[in-house]
DNA sequence: TGCAACATACCAACCGGTCGGTACGCGTCA
DNA sequence: TGACGCGTACCGACCGGTTGGTATGTTGCA
């Protein structure tokens, strides 16, 4: 008992606590959802006391703001530092994208779902401040897909009058769905289904037919 | 201050607390969330105490299951009902049952979003009873349009390899993310333009050209 | 008379939030 | 060099209210 205690390892750092609990809150209410999660539980999770936790958030919705934005910024290195930005032509690049997000769809639910899709279906009316972030937080995810929309319009002029930012919305929108009605139906499928039909869609619009090999949820489980 | 409790009007007739608490959490849960409204507050809408509310279930869960089979036999009627079944072509009712969804997206987004999405979201990874009714309150919905789907299917040879009910479901993910990222956004937009897109996707896939006056979320808002 | 449909009172655990205090790194000046 | 002041990071007890749930009545209709 006369062991010194070795504060760096069962606790973290000094200074850590902002973005342990950041962390820890996008973990948790995807699993359990925004109202579920309490700051008790967070600070149980990260090992640090509420006095730690209202240091640095005002209060509990200024946490889910602040995460909504860790979001973003935790994800957009995913998708940035993803390979399909490699191919030359805009539409693969979209196509790509939704590969990769069909590639990364494994595992526990809770492990590639959205967390401001969560969070925003709970306090869409509760919380403005919340609401806002996330909507933001969507917005700008939409918006990066926004330049290979243009360009595929511009070089595949589509069968119908589109936007690249109505297109780059739509996509979301798929992702949102495929997300609810995965967790639903406790399985990736209805996802990669969904990515699939979308695909198909681009495909039609665009008149650039897909290749053999995308063809996600079509006979693998 | 002498008059008599007129308990006819200021309370729900006895026999009907059951009725009234599945209402009730419909309502609050579209608005708030699953675990945001708590028991207490239902029984403070309907007028009824927890003694009644225990009576009628046997926990907070067993509500849940039970909501989510009333939310089936609570709009199941209303699609039913709804003149877009007298087409005589299927793809016009797929298309009118499309349309028939746009045109009820109106006013507060609680009024017209949907209680299964909401609640499975959050309970998907704790409790297995709520996400399983759920899932089967979707599966039965999407299943009402699976025979538009073959029918249409059979009429107009779709132009890659789909089944009615990969297309059922696909159509309920497309509406579901609708609704999120009309939350997120704070208007019925993208849910509209959603169901513009999807539209769309099926005239592309049918080649069955889609008439003009049906163009969800392109001019108006 | 019996039983369904409630009401009432109560519980321990937990909720978000407050508050006084403490540990510690860092710049400053004698 | 060191000690002083100060700001940031964090602790932990505590608050009033709420949570889901229970145990025990009371009411009213068949």
């Amino acid at each position: 008992m006369a062991a010194r205690p070795q504060s760096s390892t069962v606790r973290p750092v000094r200074g850590d606590a902002r973005v342990a609990l950041l962390e820890a809150a996008l973990a948790l209410v995807r699993k359990q959802g925004w109202a579920a999660t309490s700051i008790d539980q967070l600070c149980r999770t990260v090992g640090v006391t509420k006095g730690a936790f209202f240091h640095h958030f005002a209060s509990k919705e200024a946490l889910g703001v602040a995460a909504a934005h860790y979001w973003d910024t935790f994800t957009a290195p995913l998708f940035a530092s993803a390979k399909y930005h490699q191919h030359a032509d805009p539409l693969d690049r979209i196509y790509g994208y939704l590969d990769f997000r069909g590639s990364i769809a494994g595992g526990p639910l809770e492990d590639f779902t959205c967390f401001v899709g969560t969070t925003v279906q709970e306090t869409f009316a509760t919380s403005d401040a919340i609401r806002a972030a996330c909507g933001e937080t969507i917005r700008a995810h939409a918006e990066r897909l926004e330049g290979d929309f243009r360009a595929a319009i511009a070089l595949y002029p589509p069968r119908t009058r589109v936007t690249a930012a109505n297109l780059a919305r739509y996509t979301q929108t798929v992702i949102q769905g495929g997300f609810v009605l995965s967790k639903a139906q406790g399985t990736n499928a209805p996802l990669l289904e969904a990515l699939a039909h979308l695909k198909q869609y681009l495909s039609f619009l665009f008149e650039k037919p897909l290749k053999k090999e995308t063809s996600h949820g079509k006979r693998r489980r």
